[in-house]
DNA sequence: ATGACTTTCACGGAAAGA
């Protein structure tokens, strides 16, 4: 099966992208964030055309996520939103299991500074994700687990251009690293692309601005979390590039995961 | 360098992203 997991930042302004990569790759399941649809405005029928069911958490003007499933899968038993999510409106997390996989669609506030309050409520957002893993590995304990989005954290200094660049700022302290971690443990997660690739030095997030991408500065923020009963079946993990080239790119490129399954 | 670029909402420019 392929997995992917993108924050498109706009989910409409992305159709054409969208598009091409459902053409592209014809993954089974693709976890989205930042989809920035209403609930009546999310392209359900146009995916639909292109062969795909979604399953969608929609916020209005910011965040958003959505699972879309290749037909004829099924995604079934969705759960929308997070239990203890702070500003649940923002719609940042959304689950369904297709084909004995749970897949949960996460998208973790930014913080924007280690002083702004939005930095608490992302750490309280991780908190409550890595409860609600545990929930799901009690509730589901026949269930493979597959968590992916953006995480807005840098798991280590490897995931970043230079990391004197990041002093004080958000997307790398201590505590969004330990909250990462604790997230991982609960849910007995492994990050898939770093546990294939333990020395590469590549990102998924390049700034619009300066020229990042040209100049391949950027971060690795958006991650497959994979349960350890799927590690034997991870085959491969990559970073498409190409989704961040040409025509109005996303600033995130997508995440492939291929993995056996049953 | 209080920047840079892109999107939304709405129709100018603020807010947010990371």
């Amino acid at each position: 099966m392929l997995f992917v997991t993108w924050n498109v930042n706009s989910l409409r302004a992305r159709l054409p992208r969208v598009s091409e990569l459902l053409d592209q790759h014809c993954p089974d399941v693709v976890a989205l964030q930042e989809t920035k649809c209403t609930p009546a405005g999310f392209p359900a029928d146009e995916l639909a055309a292109l062969g795909y069911e979604s399953v969608h958490s929609s916020g209005g003007q910011w965040s958003g996520v959505a699972l879309l499933v290749r037909t004829p899968l099924q995604a079934n038993d969705a759960v929308l939103g997070l239990a203890g999510d702070p500003v649940p409106s923002e719609a940042r997390w959304c689950e369904a299991t297709v084909a004995g996989i749970r897949f949960v669609s996460a998208y973790v506030p930014n913080g924007r500074s280690l002083e702004s309050p939005e930095y608490g409520r992302k750490l309280a957002f991780m908190d409550a994700a890595a409860k609600r893993a545990a929930a799901i590995r009690s509730e589901l304990p026949d269930q493979g687990l597959v968590i992916a989005g953006d995480f807005n954290v840098a798991p280590a200094d490897l995931d970043l251009h230079d990391p004197r660049a990041h002093v004080g700022l958000t997307h790398v302290s201590a505590p969004e690293r330990d909250a990462l971690e604790a997230l991982m443990a609960s849910g007995a997660l492994l990050d898939a692309y770093r546990h294939l690739h333990p020395e590469e030095h590549q990102f998924t997030w390049w700034d619009y601005r300066a020229g990042s991408f040209h100049k391949d500065i950027g971060m690795r923020i958006d991650l497959t979390l994979v349960g350890r009963e799927l590690a034997d079946g991870l085959i491969a993990c990559g970073i498409d590039r190409d989704f961040r080239k040409r025509f109005k790119p996303s600033d995130h490129a997508p995440l492939l995961t291929w993995l056996t399954v049953g």
